[in-house]
DNA sequence: TTATAGATTTAGGTATGCCGAAATTTCGCA
DNA sequence: TGCGAAATTTCGGCATACCTAAATCTATAA
């Protein structure tokens, strides 16, 4: 984050769970400290958080600091962190915020999959609660976002689908696009171009030997066979809706 | 503003009069010179901005230097401050930001004119251009906010409403409200209680003595009376089409 | 079992912005 | 013309958040 300066949002500081007065550097790490393992389970180390938030380890030493100060989250020396319900209920929080942003970004003002990330990153932040539950109201009250990702409810609630990463399923798996990581715009570029989209029918047809690609069947019927990459791969998770078996969901 | 930091909006540093890379102070002090002699034209003194701004004397005196260093502002020891033509550009790239987004968390998203400002004041920092821009778009690039002040172009273009303050128009004078003063979200609710919103035929029909009320006329043909108290005459400004004649303009 | 590479923390420093108190300057009025 | 009140600036400090370099700890691999 660069170092200029600005108020944090409003919200009263009482509402549970609300970003309430939480500078907006700490809102971001306890997000991205929840993100970190929504799928997947590994636990969050400094040097990770460091390399998600484009910070130097020594300044994620000191943030965890504030926020166990905080009762935000736990931290032994030299262990991983973990957030406190506490930090839980902020997190839910701001993840809702950020996934309503985008929705209401690409359905409401005509933004492509691709270019709401950036935007929806600082507007968490800023954006006041009613906005949020107007635009959650304008949408019908979404349950997932334009990559599919979850909304969390204003209660904190979460309905995580069940789905797994593409790259680790094996051959002959079937299902349907449930999720893409937002992480890289050029990817979701590259993915629309291909016509692989949330909810497209997809099936594993073969792997390429030596870790190399996955060939993967797009769209329903004969549909059109495409070879993804190692970081094409990561960012696809499919719904395991009529799945067949022989899914290596370990790790 | 609160100590607490943030990144700055988005937006290349380039864009003609965009925010570009200035911190959410510097675009909130420029935009704050910059309003200060929109309705009236006593320069602005360091006192009034830090009356404006909610900050120390002092800390004025230091941010103006700053904005000096940045080629924002013109300023003397012990004398008003002005704006540059850069530092003009970017005042009405910021007030074009505050009053689209009024504009539009009111007509989109059903906002009530006196719940906009403050919500306002925090998005005009972190939304981009584009996000302004289809706002814009979505609204019919409408020309002023919901409380009559003038939306600037993308080009900076103003056309500011030949209108006066109601307060210091003779008996007699009719016209239509311009604009109301959106400082005061109590006032704004008084009005609206009223029947007095923008655009409503108003006529001045006295002066209480010893510089008290302002009786006004609302409404069309008979219309209601109402004594209008000092504050409330300061914020309301009424167009001067079919004026009549001995309007105090001076001052 | 013990080096030692890698991860993590500590130490020392920078940049913003803001504050109160203490100078300093200006300007109206006696 | 000169005095003092008001406005403005200077000075010394504080809080946040980040960084680099230098410890320090942990865990793996001889
Ligand atoms: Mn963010
Ligand atoms: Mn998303
Ligand atoms: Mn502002
Ligand atoms: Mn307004």
């Amino acid at each position: 984050m660069s170092p200029t300066s600005q108020p944090s949002g409003p919200g009263a500081p009482g509402s549970p769970g609300s970003p309430g007065s939480d500078s907006t550097t700490v809102q971001d790490y306890v997000k991205v400290i929840y993100s970190a393992t929504e799928w997947q389970d590994k636990p969050v180390t400094m040097s990770a958080l460091a390399a998600r938030l484009q910070v130097a380890n020594s300044s994620v030493t000191e943030m965890v600091r504030k926020l166990v100060g905080l009762g935000l989250a736990r931290h032994e020396p030299y262990s991983p962190v973990e957030l406190t319900p506490s930090g839980l209920r902020l997190a839910l929080s701001m993840v809702r915020r950020h996934r309503l942003l985008e929705t209401y970004l690409v359905w409401e003002l005509g933004y492509g999959w691709d270019e709401v990330h950036d935007e929806a990153e600082l507007l968490e932040h800023t954006v006041s609660d009613m906005l949020i539950e107007r635009m959650s109201q304008r949408l019908g009250h979404p349950v997932r976002d334009p990559h599919g990702d979850p909304i969390p409810a204003a209660d904190g609630t979460v309905q995580q689908p069940d789905a797994h990463l593409i790259g680790l399923l094996d051959d002959g798996h079937r299902g349907t696009v449930a999720r893409i990581s937002d992480a890289n715009p050029d990817l979701l570029r590259y993915l629309d171009s291909e016509q692989l989209k949330l909810d497209t029918a997809v099936e594993v047809v073969g792997h390429k030997p030596f870790g190399g690609a996955l060939t993967v069947r797009v769209g329903s019927d004969p549909g059109r066979e495409i070879d993804l990459g190692d970081e094409s791969a990561a960012a696809v998770w499919v719904s395991t809706v009529g799945s067949h078996p022989g899914c290596n969901l370990e790790q």
